[in-house]
DNA sequence: TATTGTTATACTCTATAACTATA
DNA sequence: TATAGTTATAGAGTATAACAATA
């Protein structure tokens, strides 16, 4: 059944497109903040770090364990980009951007939002038409919902 | 200056839901294949091998190292879904399904075909909107070229 | 007792380098 | 000499589990 096969092209070629995107936007990234040094990894925490936050929360936001954040805070401290301080409760502590961490952060952001993928490929219009396209996909129940 | 905040706001909220909506295509194929008792990297090997084909080949298909193939390849033999056929050149090895193997294949396309997330989520109109985006954003060089 | 961050450790995925058998 | 597949090993990236301090 040709029609089986046609649809099974089509579910491949277009999983494939949206996979290669991400991957590129990702290569893209990391490409533009090594610039500054920093792996992509380390990046996005710094730019999560709009304002201090403790490392429970910065565990939310970048979707990662709690321990693995204390390895990322070693690393940034490391390079003197950000500091421990206590928070109310003694037993958080919270994440803070130096003033060095602060001027990184800035020229990245600048750089990001200048040289990303999806700032550089796609047009207003462009982009524009894919944020619902996107939001399609993102929308709602997973497969375990259907399957 | 708000501008430039806006545009890394608008990077970064279209870039996570590019890589978002990756995750979750890729977490669906993953739920659809786990029926057939695969993993993601065993299915996608499965899907790949229509044709016999030499596992240099399928190394460059599926985009890793000969050395990973061998893993790959130990795997499927062990749960009885491909064997190793010499080829003409007696260095080369094909990876061939087995009947069990063909099955497996056939009845995956169309559970792939029918719930992949592309397909289930995006109407075809959507689809077709959705391609020519994506392939701007694969088209060309990468940052490597302008940055 | 529950929670924060830390530490030590383990695991998954994949690649690298050295090896063999062919060519 | 170069290539296909194999083997043993190593590394990156991240999680798990037990722990200390605090709530």
């Amino acid at each position: 059944m040709p029609d089986r096969e046609n649809r099974l092209e089509e579910a491949q070629r277009l999983s494939r497109m949206l996979i290669g995107s991400t991957e590129r936007a990702k290569a893209d990234f990391a490409e533009i903040v090594a610039a500054f040094g920093l792996p992509a990894h380390l990046a996005r925490a710094v730019l999560a770090l709009n304002t201090p936050a403790p490392m429970r929360e910065l565990a939310g936001q970048l979707a990662c364990d709690r321990s693995y954040i204390t390895n990322l805070a070693d690393q940034l401290e490391e390079r003197g980009l950000v500091t421990r301080v206590p928070g109310e409760d003694r037993r958080v502590k919270l994440l803070q951007l130096t003033a060095s961490g602060r001027k990184v952060r800035d020229q990245m952001s600048e750089a990001v939002a200048e040289r990303a993928l999806v700032m550089r490929k796609l047009s207003a219009a462009d982009r524009k038409t894919l944020a619902p396209l996107l939001e399609k996909l993102l929308d709602g129940e997973s497969c375990a919902g259907s399957c």
